[in-house]
DNA sequence: ATAGTTTATCGCAAATATACGATTAGAATT
DNA sequence: AATTCTAATCGTATATTTGCGATAAACTAT
């Protein structure tokens, strides 16, 4: 429960590290495109989105390192997928945070 | 569905928003600390976080902007809680967002 | 071999984020 | 009025992020 006088907990490091992930918008809409497609190429989220190559590219980049998606390479293009395990535990790591609230047990959910 | 050539969408800006607020393991803890009690003053929060005053009070800002979190003045203290709207908001586009991967639509949840 | 396609990386500039000591501001108490 | 308590803000240093043009790297096709 506590925490020692220098460390945060494992599952906050953990949560902190995806939405880190999702905090650009950028970032929110390569990954939504994932989602909905079964295939992607680099190419097509370039011309998808208002933002140069190279930017979509770092982008790509620091969305592999934190695990949410993966890519596999089919030469010359390169095939990004949402990575399953990862998504999965981000997903329980914040639909819990958001459960956690004594508002979400109290309120009526307008839906 | 296609982006203009200089803007993302509403609800990926709004969500970025709050994954941001989200992305450091402090601010974490922090509302984490606030959704489990229905009363918090910041002090509480200095002495259960590793990091200095000044910090926290940093941290608090960077919520409140987000709108997740916002705090009533009790002089001499401030008496912080969730901003249940946005909350609410918040725990809506996170859960569509994830749901609407295919991956939650095929696989089985191990729970 | 040469040229083309696709994506990553480099180098740089500007903007943001993180952390904290010191100070300030507002209110209550003495 | 002076003191105490709580929390915000200032000032500063350091690190990270964002964006893009230019270039490189890996592979295909000619």
């Amino acid at each position: 429960m506590a925490y020692t006088s220098t460390d945060y907990m494992e599952d906050e490091i953990r949560m902190a590290r995806y939405a880190k992930a999702l905090s650009h918008p950028a970032r929110i809409a390569i990954v939504k495109l994932l989602a909905s497609m079964d295939t992607c190429f680099c190419g097509e989220i370039v011309e998808e989105l208002p933002i140069a190559q190279a930017t979509v590219s770092q982008h790509l980049k620091e969305l592999k390192e934190s695990g949410l998606i993966q890519g596999c390479i089919e030469p010359p293009k390169i095939r990004y997928c949402i990575e399953p395990e990862n998504w999965n535990q981000a997903q329980k790591l914040f639909t819990d945070f958001w459960e956690q609230s004594y508002l979400s047990k109290t309120e009526t959910q307008k839906v």
